[in-house]
DNA sequence: GCCAACGTTGGC
DNA sequence: GCCAACGTTGGC
């Protein structure tokens, strides 16, 4: 199983919503590496959901159910989304400044590439990040 | 609201 | 194929 982050945003799309919809279609991702990243993903993979911009912090965990397929948002070219399901609530949020402070957690491309919307979470990092969540999942 | 980082676009 | 200009993201 692989470990990942999503960002979102909770003006346009929180956790709240993930949850009440359960299942959800991650569509919009407009960028190379990110789109990739989607390509990569397998059913079960796990992935961090963190709020950006808004809370900057880690506050849930969901799980692949549907691998990459085409992105029906996009109008052109070949952009692709998965479906991601909410798995649980972080019991403690993970703020983004507790995870730069955090020397375990040095190289987490959260810090190393800001812009980056879809992003690979080593192993280690992911049962870190989980434990200061007090998520035992 | 500002600005740094950085991906993308387009002129040459 | 280089690089400047531009747009977007996201932390502060």
């Amino acid at each position: 199983m692989a470990f990942w982050l999503v960002k979102s945003e909770p003006d346009a799309f929180g956790w709240d919503q993930q949850v009440a919809n359960g299942t959800e279609p991650w569509t919009g991702v407009r960028n190379y590496m990110a789109r990739n990243n989607l390509r990569a993903m397998r059913i079960g993979d796990r992935a961090f959901f963190y709020h950006s911009n808004i809370g900057r912090e880690v506050v849930g965990v969901v799980e692949v159910v549907r691998e990459a397929y085409p992105d029906p948002t996009a109008s052109e070219g070949d952009w692709v989304c998965v479906d991601l399901r909410a798995l649980a609530k972080l019991p403690r949020p993970v703020a983004l400044t507790a995870m730069k402070a955090d020397p375990a957690l040095e190289g987490l491309a959260l810090i190393r590439q800001s812009r980056l919307s879809v992003m690979p979470v080593s192993a280690g990092h992911w049962h870190h990040i989980c434990a200061l969540g007090g998520w035992g999942g």
